[in-house]
DNA sequence: ATTGATTACTTCAAGCTTAAAATTTCAAGC
DNA sequence: GCTTGAAATTTTAAGCTTGAAGTAATCAAT
C-alpha cells in the first residue's frame, strides 16, 4: 500500500477543515442560545448550570478535580463557579475526614430543586433547537461523534 | 396525521440531548486542543487566530460589526481582541472617510504572513485531531450540521 | 436646519477561563 | 520523626466574554 498522492492528503484536509468549522459553528450557535434562555428563565449561567447538572449525577457528591475532568476545564476555574455556586445557596462544599485536601461537593436540596427546573427547560430547549435534525440523522451523528471520541481517547 | 405519544416525544428528546452533549464535547475537546497548539507554537490565542482567519478571507477589510456577526461574539468583545491585535502590529484599524462611525480593519503585511503560517500548521492539526473520522463521514457530518445550521437561521 | 431615531462602536462591571505559582496535605522511605 | 515528592486545591495575573450603558455620527423626515 502506497501512500496517497499530496493532492488528495490536501483535499482530505480540507474537508475535515470544513467539518471543524461547521462543528464548531453549531456549537457556539446553541451555546449562545441556551446561555441566554437561561439567564432569560432561570437567571443564572451555562457554566453554573454545567457544574450543577455534574453534581446533579452525582448524588454522593464529586471531588473539585472530578469536576474538573468531566466538564474539561482548568481547575482554578472551577473554584470560581463552585464558589459563587456556595453564596447562592446552591452546593456546599464537604471537607472530608480522610483527606483534608479534597472536598467533597454536592448539590444541596435547594440546588436539586432548581436543576430539576433547569433540566426539564434544558431538554425541551435541545428538543426544539434541533428539531430540524431528524431522528435517523440524530442516532448517526451522536455515534459518529462518540466514536470520533473514543478514537481520540486512545492517543492522550 | 396524530401527534406523537408523549413517550416517543420524550424519547426523541433525549436522544437530541445526547447528541448535543456529544457535539459539545467533541468542540471543547478540539478547541482545547488547539488553544494549547497556538499558544505553544505561535504564542497566540484562538480568538485573536479567528479574527485574524476572517480578517484574512477578506482582503478589503472588516468593520468591527462584521467581524462580530461573522464570528458570532458580541460587539465589545472583538473590541479587546482587535486592540490587543493593533497594539502587536497585525492589524490596523482604518478610519474612513465616509462614515465616521465606523472603521476599517485589515491584516497588516506582518498579520498576513503570521496568519500563512499559522493557517497551515492549523490545517495539518485539524487533519490530525480529525484523522479517526474517515473521508465519507466527513463529508456526511458537514452536510448534516450545514443543513441544521440553514433550518436554524430560517427562524431567527 | 432641527429633531428624533438608528447605527457603529467603545466602555464598563461582572463573570468565565487559562496557565502558572503557591499552599496545604498526604505518603513513603529513611 | 524527618525529608522529599506527589497530589488536591486555591490563588494570581492576564485575557476572553457578555449584556448594558454610553458616545458619537448618520439618516430620515419634516
Amino acid at each position: 500500500m502506497v501512500s496517497a498522492p499530496l493532492s488528495a492528503i490536501s483535499k482530505d484536509s480540507k474537508e475535515r477543515l470544513r467539518l471543524w468549522i461547521r462543528l464548531l459553528r453549531a456549537s457556539r450557535t446553541i451555546e449562545a442560545e441556551l446561555r441566554e434562555r437561561l439567564r432569560q428563565e432561570f437567571d443564572t449561567t451555562l457554566p453554573r448550570f454545567d457544574v450543577m447538572a455534574a453534581l446533579y449525577r452525582a448524588p454522593e457528591g464529586m471531588l473539585m478535580s472530578g469536576l474538573s475532568r468531566f466538564l474539561l476545564v482548568s481547575n482554578g476555574n472551577v473554584t470560581g463557579i463552585v464558589d459563587r455556586l456556595v453564596t447562592e445557596g446552591l452546593v456546599t462544599r464537604a471537607r472530608r475526614n480522610g483527606d483534608r485536601r479534597t472536598s467533597m461537593v454536592k448539590l444541596t436540596d435547594a440546588g436539586k430543586a432548581q436543576f430539576e427546573a433547569m433540566a426539564a427547560a434544558h431538554e425541551g430547549w435541545i428538543g426544539e433547537l434541533l428539531g430540524g435534525v431528524n431522528e435517523e440523522d440524530t442516532r448517526r451523528l451522536a455515534a459518529m461523534l462518540q466514536s470520533f471520541r473514543s478514537n481520540w481517547e486512545g492517543r492522550e
